[in-house]
DNA sequence: ATTTAGCACTTAACTGTTATGAGTGCTAAA
DNA sequence: TTTAGCACTCATAACAGTTAAGTGCTAAAT
């Protein structure tokens, strides 16, 4: 399995391009004589076996079978899309489009990701998905005590993106609400002072509010305990999702096992979310191409992906686009560029 | 296609039940000589296929092709489930475990929900469905303006059933925190004093605050046309599904137009959506069936649903289970119609 | 020194035939 | 009223044969 170091001249490039771009076009394995009758290389099919051995060799191309054309592999991908590829530009009226489909007034974080994964979907015709950015370590804004009913407090936290988040706690002691606007009156004053996250607040408190009551404290250690214990749980709420539909209906996906492979694949959050976060903290994107040392689970999809930042780099994030391998890469990547900069400018 | 209105006798059940339980053990289709052989009804093969036509006459079972043996239809099912079937029970120490599944502090009500799903599918090993209750007509409890940067005001609403609802919004003059703390008091002493809901507030506010800053009177139209408008958006955050993949490897999906309905007709939230609304203002539970009137787009899969209600009548949803046509109903039952009754205790 | 034509070979996919087995409906006998 | 017997239908699997696509290799041509 192991690919022969070759030496990748003009000629060699020309014939893998056919291929990738004949298999594009057909999905189906590509042979010598197809390449030599679509493309005007001036080769004859012999000489093209004779290419296409070598770029096997290589690892570039591979044959289901004996007697069958030839199929890019991930590698082979991976060098059209860096080598081979005239990526196309993405034209000012395209932006002006994307730009139209965020309605922008009036928005809360969740509807701007949502509108991110469907506008991604709409314009790659794949499934797009959004990486909500973490929350944990953006700096609070605000914090509110609700009084829901006794001994159950909703603790609600603003933080300075506009997130809001809100848990219920249990509280032994029955508390006034009178009593609580104090105490988030306090804590209030504190972030307004200082910039800090809900881990800071922990430690400021502990080494500042020393007179405070023992509610005071069973309160916050609820609090902070919960937020940082629910973080996994809401990775499921961070992951926005296109339709995954669309993709069954790729020719690749006619078989019976390869179908199952792609909706457990989709569904599996963890992996996705995982290839995700590993370019979350890129500052270019990346491609994971199925079959692919990341990406092992299945053979046939590719995952585009690539960060956002927000302006005040507060929040990190990432985007995507999970579509067939052999899908339109030139078209789809500026989308995704362009998309991950919006992104950042607007939240 | 019309069914003959036929006399189901005692004989009549006990085939039809043998059929039934015949399929659900084998997924195929189950003959004359099957019944016979594993049943102890003392009827020859021969007579049992006079009762079969019969029973086919009814509409109650049917024929993939000539030479096949039977399959139960929707109106099977139904007729099983509701006269045939003898629902177990659930025991106290199942209870027990399902109620230890929650954890019950520190919870918001969308873990809650989410929880439910998640144990809904573990107890049935099939896809549990969650349909989330609607918010609109809770009464509030609290609301917060919070200041996030120029012109942008977070709009925080808390409801009596501690949902907690934001939208961040653009309003053209710039306003002070301050005097986004006496709006908001304003409106909460209104709350307190009465109870209310979004629309409520709205009617009240007009008729009493005349002397209101435009400003003031922008937010609130904002505000409330904001939240009445995204109800269709948040349909989406509404629904929480189990995996889905679990019912990918049951027999009847071993077909590849069948695997794609599948994924497509889980994936479709609108039609699930409206069967669970359809639920939510019942008493009781009901079943569709894949193939039925109700929900024509797909054979093969059930739907079990319950509403559930909350003590003080405020909350009001639906969960469900979707599973093979096939599946242990006796079982599943009385699990939903604990669920149900179960969280319409905890929210 | 390349390139190419020619040829033998491999394989998947399709075709047609046949056999098998499961299950039926009907009729006549028990 | 039940059942044994029989002719019939249809799906499935197995088998052999054919076709078409595509390869690798070698020897001839450029």
């Amino acid at each position: 399995m192991e690919d022969i170091d070759i030496a990748i001249n003009e000629r060699c490039r020309d014939v893998l391009l056919a291929i990738i771009e004949g298999y594009f076009a057909t999905v189906n394995p590509v042979g010598s004589k197809f390449v030599s009758e679509n493309y005007h290389l001036n080769l004859s099919p012999a000489s093209i076996r004779n290419i296409m051995a070598v770029l096997e060799d290589g690892g570039y191309i591979y044959q289901p079978h004996f007697s069958a054309g030839r199929i890019p592999t991930a590698k082979g991908y991976k060098f059209y899309i860096e080598s081979l590829m005239k990526t196309e530009k993405i034209s000012k009226k395209q932006k002006e489009t994307i730009k139209k489909t965020f309605r922008l007034e009036n928005r809360n974080i969740n509807s701007i990701l949502h509108q991110t994964s469907r506008a991604l979907s709409d314009l790659s015709h794949y499934t797009g998905i959004v990486l909500a950015p973490e929350t944990s370590l953006v700096s609070l804004l605000h914090i509110e005590f609700v009084k829901v009913k006794p001994n159950n407090i909703l603790v609600i936290m603003v933080f300075k993106n506009a997130i809001v988040e809100n848990r219920l706690i249990y509280v032994y002691k029955d508390i006034k609400q009178n009593e609580l606007n104090r105490y988030s009156g306090k804590l209030n004053e504190i972030i307004e002072k200082r910039d800090c996250g809900i881990d800071d607040l922990r430690d400021i408190i502990e080494s500042e509010i020393h007179d405070a009551r023992e509610n005071f404290y069973s309160i916050l250690n609820d609090m902070i305990f919960n937020f940082t214990n629910n973080i996994d749980q809401n990775m499921d709420n961070c992951l926005y999702i296109g339709p995954e539909t669309v993709l069954l209906d790729e020719p690749e996906f006619s078989n019976n096992e390869q179908i199952k492979l792609l909706v457990k694949a989709i569904n599996d959050k963890k992996i996705i979310i995982k290839l995700l976060g590993l370019t979350k903290s890129c500052t270019t994107k990346r491609i994971f191409i199925g079959s692919d040392a990341e990406w092992s689970e299945i053979s046939g999809l590719s995952l585009i992906t690539a960060p956002y930042l927000s302006e005040d780099k507060a929040l990190r994030g990432s985007i995507g686009v999970i579509g067939p391998s052999r899908m339109n890469y030139s078209q789809v990547i500026p989308i995704i560029d362009f998309i991950a900069e919006f992104l950042g400018e607007i939240i």
